[in-house]
DNA sequence: AATTATCCATACACTGGTGTATTGTTTGTC
DNA sequence: GACAAACAATACACCAGTGTATGGATAATT
């Protein structure tokens, strides 16, 4: 009553867990990271959410710099990893096409937190060059990736890297402009159902 | 040599022009702004770089949030304001469609600076209400714009949406995807082609 | 020429963020 | 249970940015 010592000093969600490890730390800033940016990435702030203070950040950090480092690292390396299941168990083109774009299209935005920071990745890209690099590879990575499903529609070379450019972007642009906004989830459905067509050659009905 | 007194204080860049204009303010924020994003749009380093103190911001602007929603609110009027010119003088729908791919593309990625503080803007908006109602407003309109051109390719006015909406999503997209990469130019026409190619509807040769 | 409005400089208070050094407090481990 | 290592709290110095109040300089108007 008289005065509030520090009693307990561990009351953090899970108080079994009482220390804290890096990836929680990154955890965390992956939430900051997603709601607002990279600018929005703030020690002091992560900490606060976190229940601690920011001696433990520097136990776990050397500083700023390295957390958004090892932050951008962990990114990339569970996109690289996260493309095999990109590829589809089997089946004929159409059905593996559709699949494809599902994952990339709808089941992507459900994901909500994981593309904002994937947007935020790439806007951070544009001032930062190390950033801008990881972008490349996962951007070079995916694209290679769908180009072996794009063999099977077509035998140019060009023709396929091309068409795989374009579905990418496509998606991309899909992800920047229609998530978060009102009666998306139906417009994506038809943005995801005239790709497939596109992509396959079929005619316009028009 | 003793000590330097303010002996001229209008020292600016061009001495006739001493007295700075609201819209000179926000020339600079652009500038910021497509540097390193809306966080990078500090009083400070605006004032800095027009020569000048934070005293003459603050008697063109009540304060920050003011230069942002003014800054906001010229991007869209110019951005609502320039589709005039996207409605090509006349012929055939293939040549139309090829100029306002071009325009989209082409030239967008050419204005490095306006491509910039639109991908800003973007971003922005995730986490600003206003900016996103903005941003939906020129998407809208953007959209809407090019049905218009579409309405020749189709009479299914679902399926003249939808179109519009892939081209565009697609046209973002490779803003995001290509723009600052190496060999950008010839795989954005790369992809102008195709686009142009896939709305129109021509069968693939592969 | 005097006055007013316009525009900018200066100085100040305040907030929020980084990083460092030091000192606790736990948690294995022998 | 003593010791060391891992983890976190505290206190400090420091810097960058906003906003305000006030005064000074210039331009416009009469």
């Amino acid at each position: 009553m008289t005065d509030a010592k520090p009693q307990k000093r561990r009351s953090r969600k899970t108080p079994e867990k009482a220390q804290l490890t890096r990836d929680d730390w990154l955890d965390a800033a992956a939430g900051e990271v997603a709601a607002g940016g990279f600018s929005n990435l703030r020690v002091l702030t992560l900490a606060k959410k976190l229940g601690v203070t920011r001696g433990s950040f520097y136990w776990h950090f050397k500083d700023h710099e390295d957390l958004v480092v090892r932050f951008l690292n962990r990114w990339r390396d569970r996109r690289l990893h996260e493309l095999q299941y990109w590829k589809p168990k089997g089946g004929d083109v159409e059905t593996e096409l559709r699949q494809i774009l599902e994952l990339l299209l709808t089941d992507a935005s459900r994901n909500i937190r994981r593309l904002q920071v994937e947007l935020a990745v790439r806007d951070f890209a544009r001032r930062n060059d190390y950033a801008a690099d990881l972008v490349t590879q996962v951007d070079e990575a995916r694209i290679n990736q769908n180009c072996e499903l794009y063999e099977r529609l077509s035998s140019d070379p060009q023709r396929i890297r091309d068409l795989s450019l374009l579905m990418y972007v496509a998606t991309i642009g899909s992800q920047v402009v229609l998530t978060g906004k009102k009666g998306d989830a139906e417009t994506i459905r038809r943005v995801e159902d005239l790709m497939a067509r596109v992509a396959l050659g079929q005619r316009d009905d028009g």
